[in-house]
DNA sequence: GACCAGCTTTACGTTAACGTAAAGGTAATC
DNA sequence: GATTACCTTTACGTTAACGTAAAGCTGGTC
């Protein structure tokens, strides 16, 4: 159902992705998303939807709304001249770089969690 | 001078990691970390600063301070019976998924780089 | 003994990201 | 035509994670 459609009412959106109208109307009062309107009607398109995909999964990687603002005007840039191209591919540049200091912070974590997990298990043989 | 330290002052916490002291005070209120005193002064031993350096890694995962606290809180466990342990190494499997969650996520969005990078560098070689 | 650097507590202020309630418009259904 | 199920705007409230200011103790130095 979610995928192939044209048009997207906001609670259609708010149950996909299980959060309230509340916090879709918000995006859009920051300016996050900009919906079409039938009457005074919200009417989400394909596209609108994909950047609230973008906006949850940076939520999800810690992202404020406005940092996912960066990830989203990613996804649809101006593509203006050249020096206004060369400035997004800083943009993209500085984006990596922050995702490998969380990969970095995801393995050390992984890491110490193999340790506490190892130390349980031998707690738990030595008991019995 | 950080690591092989047995006591620390609060700024010099402070400046090792660039949080403020009013910082570290809070995530004292809250029961993050418990110094020593000497008189009314905090002494920071090895292990607060470890849990210091798990906050703060928490942080850039995007964790909420409760959150951090379950990483905390897997750093010196009370080590109790049988149940307790097998408690814990549930909290280290949630704690396993959430990371691998987020592991997806970063995967996705630097595809999602490589892909705003590519057509980028198309529209610079078409114009330039 | 005045001064400074660094420590303390208390307490009110701030920002982000919504929650929640109130009041009302619209369109299909019983 | 009244109920139901949506949608809307406006606006005040809430929580986390500190910021910031005020006022004061403490130990060394000029």
């Amino acid at each position: 159902m979610p995928n192939t459609m044209l048009e997207y009412s906001i609670s259609d959106l708010s149950r996909e992705f299980g959060i309230t109208t509340r916090s879709i109307r918000h995006y859009e009062d920051i300016g996050l998303l900009t919906p079409q309107r039938r009457g005074q009607t919200r009417i989400y398109a394909a596209a609108d939807r994909t950047k609230l995909k973008l906006i949850l999964r940076g939520k999800r990687l810690g992202f404020s709304l406005e940092e996912s603002r960066e990830i989203v005007d990613l996804y649809d840039p101006a593509k203006g001249n050249t020096s206004q191209l060369k400035h997004l591919i800083g943009k993209i540049q500085q984006q990596r770089e922050k995702l490998k200091q969380q990969l970095n912070d995801i393995h050390q974590m992984m890491h110490d969690l193999q340790d506490a997990e190892n130390s349980c298990l031998a707690a738990l043989k030595e008991t019995g």
